[in-house]
DNA sequence: CGTAAGATTCACT
DNA sequence: GTGAATCTTACGA
């Protein structure tokens, strides 16, 4: 098994330094409301791979690539924040899609992306996340600077991404303060579902969607053994 | 108004 | 693996 010497950093990631490529993520269009207005178990298979953009006040701008994500559904769906109505914390989730959900637990925020029509109270959690551009702006709010520390995690990304409550109902449909967007056609990327992380209730249900050959994931798939 | 629980993370054993 | 940090929300009295 390999593995990375203390101290050091894999050689795995790729970052958006060449300033072509980056001008080309700040340039693409976000994904529109039409891609979140739909069953959030697609949304969460589709936005794996895509660009989370985040424009901090000062104007800099912070990209990270979306490796995990979780499912919550507005049926049958017992750790669904909403699973039992409207409440000033979930009220977002029923708001239109292609909006923010943000919510605080324990010492951190969480960030879900609206998924269905409004008065349907379905959304993504993004779940982790491999950090392409504004690395010292992050390892800066993340007080560290091991790029598989940044965003692996639901509260890791955003801390690292400064996604506070007042993000929470802010539209990710323009390129404001946040924003989604991919450079091309979707690509076939393989992934893993697997149950989700933390959940106490409706444990079973497979609704993490976990990127394929990366790192950037906030917990290592189980091992298939045998064979 | 008191209390309990939580879609987490980190340090420590 | 276990426990603590530390704060907001939800809910019942």
């Amino acid at each position: 098994m390999n593995r990375a010497p203390k101290g050091r950093f894999p050689a795995q990631g790729s970052t958006l330094e060449d300033p072509s490529d980056l001008r080309d993520v700040l340039t693409a269009a976000p994904l529109p409301t039409a891609f979140y207005d739909r069953d959030p178990r697609i949304v969460a298979q589709e936005l794996l791979g895509c660009m989370l953009c985040r424009r901090l006040s000062h104007g800099k701008v912070l990209v990270v690539r979306i490796t995990e994500t979780e499912a919550y559904l507005a049926e049958g769906d017992t750790a669904n924040h909403a699973h039992k109505g409207m409440t000033r914390r979930n009220r977002s989730m029923f708001g239109p899609p292609g909006r923010a959900y943000v919510y605080a637990i324990h010492t951190h925020h969480c960030l879900n992306l609206v998924t269905e029509p409004e008065g349907t109270a379905s959304a993504v959690l993004i779940r982790a996340a491999e950090p392409l551009h504004g690395l010292e702006e992050m390892y800066r709010n993340r007080r560290t600077r091991n790029p598989l520390l940044v965003a692996t995690g639901p509260g890791r990304l955003c801390q690292a991404m400064q996604i506070d409550k007042s993000l929470d109902g802010a539209e990710v449909t323009r390129r404001e303060r946040l924003w989604v967007c991919r450079l091309s056609a979707p690509e076939n990327l393989r992934f893993a579902i697997t149950p989700r992380i933390g959940v106490t209730s409706a444990q079973e249900l497979p609704l993490r969607f976990v990127l394929l050959e990366t790192d950037f994931v906030s917990r290592k798939l189980k091992v298939r053994r045998g064979r």
